[in-house]
DNA sequence: ATTCCTATGGTCTGATCTGGACGGTTCTGA
DNA sequence: TCAGAACCGTCCAGATCAGACCATAGGAAT
């Protein structure tokens, strides 16, 4: 153990080992881009890593397929749970990180014509809207799980940010 | 100049030295600190290597202070400039990445129990809430400058949270 | 049955990022 | 003149990152 830091990919893995039951590495992958990956991308070789890295700590196991590729499948293990269950349980510190190049293009936007400005608003708004519709084609009827529930909080995001997108794109900030 | 890339960090720098003009990287800490910073979160050790690292580049020049503490002070170039202006020109690819661990706890809330969910869902309100207040009081008037508008979003986005956060400590989606 | 294509599945690497420990300096006022 | 506060800066081990690259399986066309 020692100084063995768990870090929100940890946590990631975890979560998705105890919720979706033993997985590869390639499911992980996968069940990540159609969920959390919305909203927080985790590069894939992370997914390969990680899991490894946990092994070691004894937070995961590891096995290999008997036939075809011999994938390893990795499982929580009763380490793994309480550590995941620890971590659900402490008080969530810090506030999100919003990496917005976008928004950041709009912070030195002084320094930039008023088309530019224009055309950055009206990319983003778009870009947003696009986002929207999937999300609200995902979340067709109440949620049936937590899962699920998180949804909501990404089509709240993308109206708050294609409206004020909207609002640029009519009124750049421009003398 | 060959392979070398620059990232978001680079472009801050730029944008800062631009818009600020001559800085010195203390002061590009606070510069961020008070702006930017609040949504998306640059560790100040990078403000301090990535004007070195821009200079190999010729992006930025770096001169000493004369006297007292004989300080680092960098300032933008014309290769500078340009490279933050056609950063500014380019289409702005992908969206945003929301690092937000406690709507990840969330995902994963089906493992917890109601009222852990409840807790967490009221944390985040406040701290939401908390924030909101915070930008409202920034945002006295209407937008100055192109930076100042930015807040509009962080306003927007705090709004949604503390929504969405409200819903769900209202609704645990718990059966 | 060989080739080709595509989806699947996985590894590796160099560069960058991260955060926080740590240390030094200048200023202010008692 | 001394202490404390604010200011200022460096360093580093480990985590992250993108994406190039490689390999296998199964099906379809030749």
């Amino acid at each position: 153990m020692s100084t063995y830091s768990l870090t929100p990919t940890s946590y990631l893995v975890l979560g998705c080992l105890a919720s979706g039951g033993p997985s590869t590495p390639y499911e992980l992958k996968q069940a990540v881009a159609e969920s959390v990956g919305y909203f927080w991308s985790f590069p894939h070789s992370q997914l390969y890593s990680e899991p490894a890295r946990m092994t070691e700590a004894g937070l995961v196991k590891e096995e290999r397929e008997e036939g075809g590729r011999r994938r390893r499948v990795f499982s929580i293990t009763d380490a793994g749970r309480a550590a995941l269950d620890d971590w659900l349980r402490q008080p969530t510190v810090g506030l999100p990180d919003i990496r917005d190049v976008g928004l950041l293009k709009l912070f030195f936007s002084d320094l930039a014509s008023r088309d530019q400005i224009l055309a950055l608003a009206q990319a983003q708004r778009d870009a947003h809207e696009e986002r929207l519709k999937l999300y609200e084609g995902l979340a067709a009827g109440p949620p049936q799980s937590a899962a699920e529930s998180t949804i909501g909080l990404g089509i709240a995001w993308e109206r708050a940010a294609a409206a004020f997108w909207s609002s640029i794109a009519e009124h750049p900030p421009k003398v």
